[in-house]
DNA sequence: CGACACATGTAACACGTTACATGATTTG
DNA sequence: CAAATCATGTAACGTGTTACATGTGTCG
């Protein structure tokens, strides 16, 4: 349901045709939630068959606007000040895969943990790269280069900074997950069940 | 992709009818992600179409079994053995939303910000309390208090304790995106742009 | 001219989810 | 007996995703 509204967002700011949601899109969630331009399309039409946005003639150069509607309006109002459900939080893939490994025996949940770790921790020096260097590199930092930024600055940032500490986090609860395996090794009753240690 | 493989991973334990795959699925993801029995049924069907599971004939009880084939082992460790991509992370409602927010002249990310906070707070308190009676609440602790857990019960706790870091990276990630605003507040010009401080 | 970005769409599919239909068995 | 749980499925739908078809404009 994230992107039908990230649309709907952008639409408020008024008509825009559909190749230039997607870039706008990319450019609020910082680069970081690539949109396939074709999902664009088949959302607005989505959208347009639930009243939601409105075709709304075209531009000077001849793009496909579409506009929202009010109804459109009250549905982004309503979507952005209800909060996420937490509890039903989304399946965490990494989490059910631990939990199944622990409980397989021909699996290595040790060698899970590490190479997750180490995915994760290359994700996270890539999005702290990218947070550091917010805004430097060029386009409109020119006169400020300390000051508030704008609006959409600000959102690639935070959606940086949440992606930032939702790795940590993970990384966290992976070496958590190494010392509880490594307490009750003798959990999972494994084929070669040695003294193996990482 | 998960509950597939979630599904996988439980017949490699032995040929389970679909009911009892529901069961134990909740139970080792600490029931925290409740899975519907009509899904189990139809993601059995998938399986068995792309050959991965395979009807066993039925228990003393005339339930239908179904066993995993090898193919399906095959899919099973390959998807234990990788990581979980850490780019291309899966969309974050928060994040999109709050993106969205402050660019959005109408909403109000101060709010939304709160309203999220308690919620994510609410079941942080939750799962913390579900963490610490774990294993506490009848069941298989009699003999050994204290001992290493079996595997299923560490899976459990490896669950939940992968959604009580979750939580408290996002109330973390919350309250920076509330000082974020703060300092820039001119960022987002509003219709009404007054003091109002919460 | 050829390659590439811009721009609009369609078709097909996968996964997950809910709601419904149906029956057996247990339990108060 | 009635209600609840166990048990098996099906139908329909929604979102997201990819691949493809197509055309225009631009730039080297």
């Amino acid at each position: 349901m994230s992107i039908r509204h990230g649309l709907l967002a952008l639409l408020e700011g008024g008509p825009r045709y559909g190749y230039q949601l997607r870039t706008e899109f990319e450019s609020r969630t910082g680069s970081t939630w690539p949109l396939n331009v074709g999902q664009v399309y088949t959302t607005l039409g989505r959208l347009e068959r639930d009243g939601l946005v409105a075709p709304a003639g075209e531009d000077g150069a001849g793009h496909a606007l579409y506009a929202i509607t009010d109804p459109g309006r009250a549905e982004l109002h309503a979507w952005l000040g209800r909060p996420v459900e937490s509890a039903n939080p989304p399946r965490d893939e990494p989490a059910i895969k631990l939990a199944m490994a622990v409980c397989s025996p021909g699996a290595d949940p040790a060698a899970l943990i590490r190479s997750q770790r180490e995915r994760t921790s290359a994700a996270l020096r890539e999005w702290t790269r990218l947070r550091d260097r917010a805004g430097t590199d060029g386009r409109d930092r020119r006169d400020r280069p300390n000051g508030p930024n704008g609006p959409e600055e600000t959102a690639r940032l935070l959606v940086l900074e949440r992606l930032i500490l939702a790795a940590e986090a993970e990384l966290r609860w992976l070496e958590l997950c190494a010392d509880r395996l490594a307490d009750g090794r003798a959990a999972v009753p494994s084929a070669s069940d040695g003294g193996r240690e990482g």
